[in-house]
DNA sequence: GCATTATATACGTTTTTTCGTATATATGGT
DNA sequence: ACCATATATACGAAAAAACGTATATAATGC
């Protein structure tokens, strides 16, 4: 399925997703309770904003044992995902997604990511 | 006054928005009428959404006689310009963006432009 | 001054979206 | 089997945004 236009930026529309959309963009793939700890939001916030991006098809999910982890769907559009590049690109130094990035980095005892392929 | 990322994505959000910034990447300069026209319509609503990009600083206005011409802030910042540079090139043969600019096209009556600077 | 045209704005309503809490479901460890 | 951990989802409420109609305001032509 194609993601419309309107539906592209109905996501990053709201600011919560669109810091998950940021931090995805950085690191590729990061799971549930890291975006939890780097954006300091409730775990069921952040699940319904990532039900929400999966469902329009910006992202996808996979399942590791307990974890799940979610990346910028490789089949996007190339001007959407030019725009998500370019978009994280001008606003790394740019507030909340600093913080956010920081935070990411500096969370201990983060999900082993020995098996990413 | 600087546009913040959050507003500028929820300023493309909503669809009417959306397709008036699409309209105004192709053409440079519109105005009320022309817009109302090319999107079909009612005018407190065009110039409502129009309302709301002005204050987000994402367009601005300039009148002549009773007409108002809006455009494209020229002095947003290079990457916004660059994300509404590529969604009107992506778009350009992608619904409602090639009606509206059919519609506009073909438009009887336009305001001349014969003293547009 | 009046009529016409162009556009902005107020108003109350409707629609859409987001939210926090509670809870359901899945996986892993003992 | 139970407990802990990770994550998704339901629920009702709250907030935000969009809407059409009516009307206000401004400019132009006669």
């Amino acid at each position: 399925m194609t993601l419309a236009t309107d539906d592209f930026f109905k996501a990053l529309a709201d600011p919560t997703r669109l810091r998950v959309l940021m931090l995805l963009a950085h690191e590729g793939e990061l799971c549930v309770c890291e975006l939890t700890h780097a954006l300091a939001e409730i775990q069921p916030k952040i699940s319904r904003h990532l039900g929400l991006l999966r469902t329009a098809s910006l992202v996808l999910d996979r399942r590791q044992g307990q974890w799940i982890y979610y990346r910028l769907n490789p089949k996007l559009p190339a001007w959407m995902a030019q725009v998500l590049e370019q978009t994280a690109q001008a606003n790394r130094k740019v507030e909340p997604f600093l913080t956010d990035l920081r935070k990411l980095r500096s969370m201990a005892n983060r999900p082993d990511k020995a098996c990413c392929a």
